[in-house]
DNA sequence: TCTTGACCTTCCCATGATAGGAAGGTCCAT
DNA sequence: ATGGACCTTCCTATCATGGGAAGGTCAAGA
C-alpha cells in the first residue's frame, strides 16, 4: 500500500529539502503537488523517486535546467540514449573547463606562497604580484 | 603629470567594468571617488593601481570579502607576510575542495556515459543511474 | 476538552559576482 | 543647436539555496 506523506516526509525520504521541493513545484520542475483540504501538499513513492532523480542530477552537478530536460528525457519511452548522453558529455565538458580554471589559480597562488617567508616581515611575493 | 580620468576611462584602463567600480564603492571595497561639479566620478593612477590589484585578486579567484582583506594588508607597511600567505594557501584549500568535488562528478559522468550506447535507442545507464 | 509542540502554509529577504536596461543628465564636436 | 557618447541612479536578473516571520493545522497527552 502506497502511503501519501507530508512535504517533511518526503523531504527526508529523498534528501531534498522542504525549501527546494516547493521551489521546484514553483519554477515547474516538479507538477503541481496534491493537496489535503487543509493546504498541505502530498506526495507518494511516484513523487519521491523523482525528488531523488532531482536530487542525484544535482549531486552530479547538472543544472536545473538541464535537470529539467533529463526529467522529461526520462519519462519519455521513445527517447534515444544519445540525448542523454550528449547532455551528460556536455557538463563533463563544462566541469573540466571549470576545473582547468581552477587549476591555473591553485598553480599560480602555489607558486606565489612558495617564495613568501610567511614570517614577520612585510615583504610578499604574493602582494607584488597582486599589485602588478 | 598624473590626469584624472572618468570611470569609463578607468574602466578601460582596469579592466574592471564601469559597472563593478560603482559596485565596489557601494560595498565600500573602494573609497567613494571624487566628483566632478556634474557628479561624474573622478579616477587617478592611485586608483586605477588599485582596481588592477582587485581585478588580478578575482582573476585568482579570491571572494571580494578577502580582496578587502588583501587591500588593507597590501596597505599596510606593518603587515606580516605570514598573514598575507595564509589567506592564500586557505583559498587554495578552497579551490582544491572544489576542484576535487567537480572531479568526483567528472569520473561518475564519464563512467556512466562510457557505458551509454549513445545511440537511437532509449536504453541508458545515465539514467538508470540517476533514477537510483 | 484544552494545550502544546511539531508540523505546515505563504511571503519576503539574503547570499556572491556580475550584467542588462530604463530614464534622465552632461559634455563635446560639428 | 543638435547628436552621440558618455555619465548618473535605480531596478531587475542570474543560480541554487537558506533563513525567518506570521499564521494555520494536527496529533498526543493532561
Amino acid at each position: 500500500m502506497i502511503q501519501d506523506m507530508t512535504i517533511g516526509q518526503a523531504a527526508k525520504s529523498s534528501a531534498v529539502s522542504a525549501k527546494m521541493i516547493r521551489h521546484y513545484e514553483s519554477i515547474g520542475l516538479l507538477p503541481k503537488a496534491q493537496r489535503t483540504d487543509a493546504g498541505y501538499r502530498l506526495y507518494d513513492e511516484a513523487d519521491v523517486h523523482t525528488l531523488r532523480f532531482i536530487q542525484r542530477a544535482r549531486s552530479l552537478g547538472f543544472p536545473l535546467e538541464t535537470i529539467r530536460t533529463l526529467l522529461a528525457l526520462w519519462r519519455n519511452r521513445r527517447r534515444s540514449s544519445a540525448q542523454v548522453k550528449d547532455l551528460a558529455l556536455s557538463h563533463v565538458a563544462d566541469l573540466e573547463r571549470k576545473i582547468a580554471e581552477m587549476q591555473a589559480m591553485v598553480r599560480t597562488l602555489k607558486h606565489l606562497a612558495h617564495h613568501c617567508h610567511g614570517d614577520d616581515r612585510p615583504d610578499c611575493p604574493i602582494l607584488d604580484d597582486l599589485a602588478g
